[in-house]
DNA sequence: AAACTATATCGTTAAAGATGAATGTATCGA
DNA sequence: TCGATACATTCATCTTTAACGATATAGTTT
């Protein structure tokens, strides 16, 4: 039961919907979900440890950089099949849609004014 | 956006999850519901009211009772799949179980003292 | 009509949750 | 080592939500 609510609660917050969303197609670091979401840097790292919490992302360290992408683990017992369901639903949504459609638009060095990466590319 | 959201956080509440637990077994009334999760009235009314405007559930007039079910029509596209899933999970839930177990003890005749209901028998 | 009853609604209170600013931590390059 | 940087954590504020008691509503029986 504990687990169930916790994937439950994790999916209840649009916000939270939207980073898994965006998450469907691609990696993303912290800076981008929250260049995407218009939130403060807090608030998208609290709201990526729920979703963390959950079993509904997972993280690698890159670098400076940490790249958050849906969870392929079956950590949880029900998380895969909700994200399944989560793949059909919500495309259409204006939010969504419009925010995936910028989803390649978001470069990280650009974002965070890594002058060290950026000189790299 | 809003109904994935109101489906989900109707499923975020574990006396919620109860209910709906328990009306996969059959209808109940609201006073059985009650007595089933050791609830307020007004609280049990409230959860159900939160359920169905969910679309999860629906309900039916039956003289003084209003006998509470599993809504099968499809007013919310997210439900009938979530539902579905529903049906295979937290049954080894502890408290889900215990509490499916002595639902054919909850007799509503009983419950809410009603004398009339109880000579009908 | 009057008494009774099953459920809904209202008002209030306490706990939980979302948010942002400020601060802490770890990593990188020079 | 030092400055810069990506992210996490802490703190305070505000909103949301769950809970109950009290009251209102609608249907039933006599």
């Amino acid at each position: 039961m504990k687990n169930f609510l916790k994937v439950m609660k994790a999916l209840s917050d649009p916000n939270r919907i939207k980073i898994a969303k965006m998450l469907q197609h691609k990696e993303l670091c912290v800076c981008e979900i929250q260049a995407g979401l218009s939130l403060a840097q807090s608030t998208t790292s609290k709201h990526l440890k729920i979703l963390e919490d959950a079993g509904i992302v997972q993280f690698k360290k890159q670098g400076l950089w940490i790249n958050y992408s849906l969870s392929d683990g079956c950590e949880n017992r029900y998380v895969s099949v909700i994200l399944g369901n989560l793949r059909n639903w919500l495309n259409d949504d204006p939010d969504i849609h419009s925010l995936v459609d910028g989803l390649h638009r978001l470069d990280r060095n650009y974002l965070c004014s890594n002058k060290y990466q950026k000189e790299k590319l």
